[in-house]
Formats: structure tokens, C-alpha cells, sequence
RNA sequence: GUGGGCGUAGCUCAGUUGGUUAGAGCGCCGGAUUGUGGCUCCGGAGGCCGGGGGUUCAAAUCCCCUCAUCCACCCCA
């Protein structure tokens, strides 16, 4: 509105001490748990070769970019994602690394595209991978610490719902129905966009572009919108790349069962995740209501360590963005109040005392606690408004009736009780 | 990138069929006979009505362009 040459780009956001206190009450929640499951924090550079995300991540990223060239005459882009940097890193560090690698990260991250409600240009997204263990049980640890990190902020089976899925199940599923393992990418892009899109077209789809026969189509489309594995087994069970994935799948739901995670877990074929280099199980989180996009995504990756130039390491990992998270935290009214946490503030009756003030308000703070006091003259009165806005806990009064004694009084804002203390003993 | 909705004080919004000096609540600042806050009351600052152009005697109100924002598509880390 103002001076438009200076306003915020689109897309970003500005972090005002209210909106600064909201977003670390997120990460600091991720935080805890990624520290209680024994993840050790990591980071790396903003701005990486766009190649690392263009070669490896699949073409389709490209157009999301937030890339330019840099005076270096070198193709940059800001970071999209995390996990080819992690990638790279391990591919750098794994050798000396004991394994399993827990790590984690909280990322700013950029994409150039317009922006929506959930969808900004930046944000912040927690990234908690598991490198080097191909079990099941690595599977569910990820998809567990993510949960735990939505229920550390306050939500419950009845606000959230992680929806599962194995790519190695629907190939094998496909394969069994004679599908090309050409047309898989195909597919699998057609089965991501179910929920969205008009079944009839799916289904005619899936034949021009995934050379399916009609009664096949159909056939998929049923299995896929399953929301148990038994039909599957009754139909495919006797193929035994089918009855495999259907047992590991079947196994790493009993794991987040006997993590009593049950309730927050819905088996759902159909989530496929956009990104090329996800190779098993994979997992979204969203709203139970539907209103708003995944809060979460993530999966196995078992071939991206090597195709950045690392050790062949199996991977599995999610992503978690502040910015849907955020709305869903305002919707169910999980809003912390931000208290500011002051322990004194100095009333003084005149100038005359503002030196006392100041040295005991500098001997409390090397002590550690926060103290406050007007920094201007002004009426006792206002300052004790002052007091009130900053949230002080006590204030301290030095006027001409106890400072003469030695004494100063103390009142403790939230009951009206007044009491006093010799000075010495606040500084 | 494509299509549609929207744009009035810091925030949430009013502004009658285009007609004189553009309003409210909240917030902010000041004050309510200077030793006590949260309530209440009084007062004040703050808007080129997103920006530019056009129609008209007259535009916040109508038209065009642009920017921002929201929704859908695209895409999804």
C-alpha cells in the first residue's frame, strides 16, 4: 500500500514478535521430538547447483524453482527440499557415519510459484530421515516421530491422519495385471490424482496412458480404492511379488499399531507422492476434515544416496511445512498464548531513584531474570500499565516511604499482594 | 504460466442509484487533580479509498491497464 518499491516480495513472509513466538512454538515442538526419538540436527546451504535438484529430483521440479545465475556465471537455485542436500552430504560423510543415521532438519525452503492459502514461496519444513536401514521398523520410526511432532502440538486421532502406501505394492500390483513397467511413471501420476479427478477420466487415462485394458482399469481402480490389503490378497495373493509387499506392508502397520499409533494410520493406495526418487513405503498426513493440503509427506528413497555420487544407502524420511501446519493450528484453536516472561518491573516515584533502579535492574539481570523499567519519566500509574503489558510478574516500587528504610516493595501482580525486602537483597 | 473473485486507517470492516471537509470497532499515543496495572470514561494521531490512465460538471463508487491478494487449473518439496 505504501511505498511499493519496499513491500515484502510475494510470497514471503515478515516475523513479527507475535508471529515469531507462533513459529517457534512449531519448530521448537519439532524439535523435542526429533531430540526425544535421538535425531541430531543438521543443515546445509540455502543455495545449491540447480542441478542437484533438476537431474535428480525429476524434471517436473524444474518449473517450481526459485533459480538465477549467480555473478559466477554459475545456474544456482534456492533450496526446494531438502533431501538431495542431505544426499549429498551423506554422499560426502556416510563412510564415517555409524548406521543407522538419524538426522534432522529445519530448513527454510524456496519454490518460485504463485501463491495460495498453505503455499507460500518460503518456508519452514521439518525434515527427520533414517539413512542406512532397510527394516520395515525404520519405516515406521519416520512416519511415528512425525505424528508425535503433530500430537507434541496439541492434535489427536480425530484432527489428523497419516494415509499409507507402498510404490513396490502398486507395481507389483501392475506388473500383475500386465502393465508395462514403461508406463509406470504414468500410472503412478494417474493413481496420485484420483481423489481429484473425475473418474471417468482416470479410467480412460489409464488405458491410453498406461495401455490397460478397460475391465483392468476398472479393476485397479477398485483395488486401489481399497482401504484394506485383504482384497488385494484375495485377488493377487497367489503372485508372489504381490503376496510380498502385501506382507511388508502388512507388517510395518502392525509396527505403528504396537506403538499405539493405530488410531492416526489409514491404508490408502492411492497416495503416491509427486517426487521420482521415492521407492517404497510411502506416507502422507493431512486434516481428518480434508479442508487443507498434506501437512506431511515423506517415504523410502533407497536409490538417491547413490545417484548423487554416495555409498548405496537405503533412506526413508519425511518433510513437514509451517505453513499448512499453521492454518490448522489456528483452525483447531491450538494457539499457545504468548506470554512475555518478565520478572520485574522497576516503578520508581521520581528521577531521584532511577539510578537505584537501574543498579538493581543490572545486578538482578546478571542473576539471569528479565527486568524491565520505563525509560522515560512518567506517572506511576502508567507505569504500572507498562507493567501490566509486559506481563511482570512482581514489580518493584523504590519512592521516598521504604527507600528510606533500606526496603523496596515488592508487588506481585497477579494477587495485589505487596510486600518488603531489604535492597541488599535485590542486587 | 492460464482463468475467475477481491483491494477503503496498523487490524476487522461500513460507506445509500457517482454529489459537499471518508466512518465505526479494536489497536496505538495522550489524559482522568502526579505512590499502584488489568475495567471504564474523555481526547488525539493515522487513509491521494492499492497504483496509473479514462468517462463525467462531479469518481472510493463506472471503464481500461497494472500491482497485490484469494480460489481453481498446473504442480506439489
Amino acid at each position: 500500500m505504501t511505498k511499493p518499491i519496499f513491500a515484502r516480495l510475494p510470497g514471503f513472509r515478515d516475523f513479527t514478535p507475535d508471529e515469531f513466538a507462533f513459529r517457534e512454538h512449531i519448530l521448537n515442538a519439532w524439535r523435542r521430538v526429533s531430540t526425544r526419538y535421538g535425531f541430531l540436527e543438521y543443515d546445509g546451504p540455502p543455495l545449491e547447483p540447480v542441478g542437484l535438484y533438476v537431474e535428480k529430483s525429476g524434471e517436473e521440479i524444474l518449473g517450481q524453482l526459485y533459480n538465477f545465475q549467480d555473478k559466477g556465471e554459475r545456474e544456482v537455485s534456492l533450496r526446494p527440499e531438502m533431501t538431495p542436500s542431505l544426499a549429498r552430504i551423506l554422499a560426502d560423510h556416510s563412510r564415517s557415519l555409524a548406521k543407522p543415521i538419524r538426522w534432522f532438519s529445519v530448513p527454510q525452503l524456496f519454490r518460485y510459484e504463485r501463491q495460495q492459502r498453505g503455499r507460500l514461496r518460503e518456508h519452514f519444513q521439518w525434515n527427520v530421515d533414517i539413512v542406512g536401514e532397510e527394516s520395515v521398523v525404520a519405516d515406521a520410526e519416520v512416519l511415528a516421530v512425525g505424528i508425535d511432532g503433530l500430537r507434541e502440538l496439541g492434535f489427536g486421532s480425530n484432527d489428523i491422519v497419516a494415509k499409507i502406501s507402498d510404490r513396490r505394492l502398486l507395481s507389483s500390483v501392475l506388473s500383475a495385471f500386465g502393465v508395462d513397467k514403461k508406463n509406470f511413471a504414468n500410472v503412478f501420476s494417474i493413481i496420485d490424482k484420483l481423489e481429484r479427478s473425475d473418474p471417468k477420466r482416470s479410467l480412460e487415462r489409464l488405458q491410453t496412458e498406461g495401455g490397460m485394458s478397460e475391465s483392468d482399469a476398472h479393476e485397479v481402480l477398485e483395488l486401489f480404492g481399497g482401504k484394506t490389503l485383504e482384497e488385494i490378497a484375495l485377488r493377487l495373493g497367489d503372485r508372489k511379488d504381490v503376496s510380498v509387499e502385501l506382507e511388508r506392508l502388512d507388517s510395518y502397520l502392525g509396527k505403528l499399531e504396537a506403538m499405539g499409533l493405530g488410531p492416526y494410520v489409514e491404508l490408502d493406495l492411492r497416495i503416491v507422492r509427486g517426487l521420482a526418487y521415492y521407492t517404497g513405503i510411502v506416507f502422507e498426513i493431512f486434516d481428518k476434515k480434508g479442508e487443507l493440503r498434506a501437512i506431511c509427506g515423506g517415504g523410502r528413497y533407497d536409490g538417491l544416496l547413490e545417484l548423487v555420487g554416495g555409498d548405496p544407502l537405503p533412506a526413508v524420511g519425511f518433510g513437514m511445512g509451517d505453513v499448512v501446519l499453521g492454518e490448522l493450528i489456528r483452525e483447531k484453536g491450538l494457539v499457545p498464548d504468548i506470554e512475555a516472561n518478565t520478572d520485574y518491573y522497576i516503578v520508581i516515584l521520581t528521577e531521584e531513584y532511577r539510578d537505584l533502579a537501574l543498579s538493581i535492574a543490572h545486578s538482578c539481570r546478571d542473576r539471569g531474570l528479565s527486568v524491565l523499567y520505563g525509560l522515560s519519566e512518567q506517572s506511576v500509574r502508567k507505569q504500572f500499565f507498562a507493567a501490566g503489558k509486559y506481563g511482570a510478574r512482581e514489580v518493584i516500587v523504590l519512592g521516598p516511604d521504604e527507600v528510606s528504610r533500606g526496603f523496596a516493595t515488592i508487588r506481585d501482580m497477579d494477587s495485589g499482594e505487596e510486600r518488603e525486602v531489604p535492597i541488599e537483597e535485590l542486587r
